[in-house]
DNA sequence: GGGGCGCTGTATCGAATGTTACGTATTTTG
DNA sequence: CAAAATACGTAACATTCGATACAGCGCCCC
């Protein structure tokens, strides 16, 4: 049985032709509004003719147009009625939502509650005020956080370098760090012996050690300034970096607020740059 | 300032005259509903005629019927697009929650609630299933995305690249793809004119693409075999990629489910080759 | 490589929608 | 109580919308 549209336009995209598998994601994707336009909007939306609109509403099994924005109107009335049924999954008949997601969620809420506001806020201070460089570096899985913070941070600041590569590539620039440096390490199971090496030589060094790990520690802890311990488990072959990921971000976004007038004009300049 | 047209309608009602009142009434008791609908149902719900219905319209301030229903629309977009803020009240959250959690915890839950099981089985089969290639590329601030989601896909099954560095780079890759072969893109605001050229020019080969994108949905769209929208908005100088990193977790272990025999025995003649 | 089928866009038509003018009813005011 | 002003509905109008026929194109299969 079919309870909503949305369900049924999943159930046969699989079938339908380009075109129409065109409007199809471009309703889903927000849904409903876009089927409540009209058919010249919703075609133009989706980049496709008219009459490739109607034809997806026929294969939906509709009789017309006006017919499917009556019952999408009928689906949402329902909806606004029952707040509640919005948190639920359409899909999930069945009763079970996506128990990855499910998970994930309670990883961040658990993450975030192991994490004061006070501590995200003196990292956030140390990644901004820091009168050295920031290095960045991580693991097998986890680099590509690395990265994406690099990717931020570098615009609104200066010196923010991501350490890629070969392992004797990264080792040789420990050579440019020192106290005033921040080092932000990314090590989550399983740990890897490298970065251990690797942040003990900084952390003999004087550099401040900023730690994204897991919630077991990776032995790096014991060289950081700074230790985020996110929850990683899940019900999947792999451990998640989400709940890490979404600590990266709302650090990202707390630099930038606090960097905010010198971030700026940077940002600035680098938009004419371009 | 009145922010809804809800309120805007409550201010004005007491100096309304008795038929306009009735329309006001009419539609604030299952708003904005009614108001979509067309001036006729509008008036014979009301139980007034069509030119009371305009003239409450008119009052309100709008130059015509369809204007009114565009912002009542657009009302709509936005409480659907943030179910957090109808919601959100600060002592359910146990204390100062980070508003950014808050808004990224919404973006998953709104982002898998537009994403039946479905949509995901169909795409974990094609990456698992798919008898040429695969290939990942991103954006600026997507690529660690794309990276994340090839390093897990390339110890289960072989063929995974992942296109970096310069453009020409990997526009030069597109002779080794063909229909066989899928292409899994990332690309959120502000949409990447390189990108799109290169998905166009694949989809012409016949590569099958598979989009993870924004909700206002990335021209590449266009030439998508599938399409994966997340949310985005987080209160942030930064747009947020958490749920579609989300969501490619979620893929990641659905495709390491689906090849659990071949992938199985992959994973362990890696570990003995360590 | 050729023939057939299916998909898609352009152009056109009919229908339904929003809009306006005008006459009647109702209320308000002097 | 009378007269004016306002409100409301009926009916005709113009516009926009949804629907359809048709031709071009690409694709797949033989």
């Amino acid at each position: 049985m079919v309870s909503s549209i949305a369900e049924l336009i999943s159930d046969r995209i699989g079938t339908m032709p380009a075109g129409e598998r065109r409007a199809a994601q471009t309703l889903i994707a927000n849904y409903p509004l876009t089927g409540l336009k009209t058919v010249a909007e919703f075609s133009a939306a989706a980049g496709v003719s008219s009459p490739t609109i109607l034809r997806f509403v026929a294969r939906l099994g509709f009789q017309n147009y006006p017919e499917f924005q009556s019952a999408l109107q009928d689906e949402l009335a329902a909806q606004l009625q029952s707040p509640a049924s919005r948190t639920l999954n359409p899909s999930s008949a069945g009763g079970a939502v996506s128990p990855m997601l499910e998970a994930t969620l309670d990883n961040m809420r658990e993450t975030f509650r192991h994490l004061t506001d006070r501590q995200l806020a003196d990292i956030a201070t140390r990644l901004a005020e820091r009168r050295g460089k920031t290095f960045l570096i991580g693991g097998r899985f986890t680099d590509p956080l690395a990265r994406y913070m690099a990717a931020h941070l570098a615009i609104i600041q200066p010196d923010v370098y991501h350490l890629a590569g070969q392992e004797s590539i990264w080792r040789d620039r420990l050579i440019d760090m020192g106290k005033r440096d921040v080092l932000v390490i990314f090590d989550i199971r399983r740990y890897q012996e490298s970065l251990v090496r690797f942040a003990e030589k900084a952390h003999h060094r004087g550099v401040q050690i900023i730690l994204f790990t897991d919630q077991w520690l990776s032995p790096i802890a014991r060289f950081a300034r700074h230790v985020i311990a996110g929850r990683t488990a899940v019900p999947s072959a792999w451990d998640s970096s989400a709940a890490l990921f979404v600590v990266v971000e709302t650090l990202i976004g707390a630099v930038t607020r606090q960097l905010e007038a010198a971030g700026a004009k940077r940002m600035r300049d680098l938009e004419s740059l371009r």
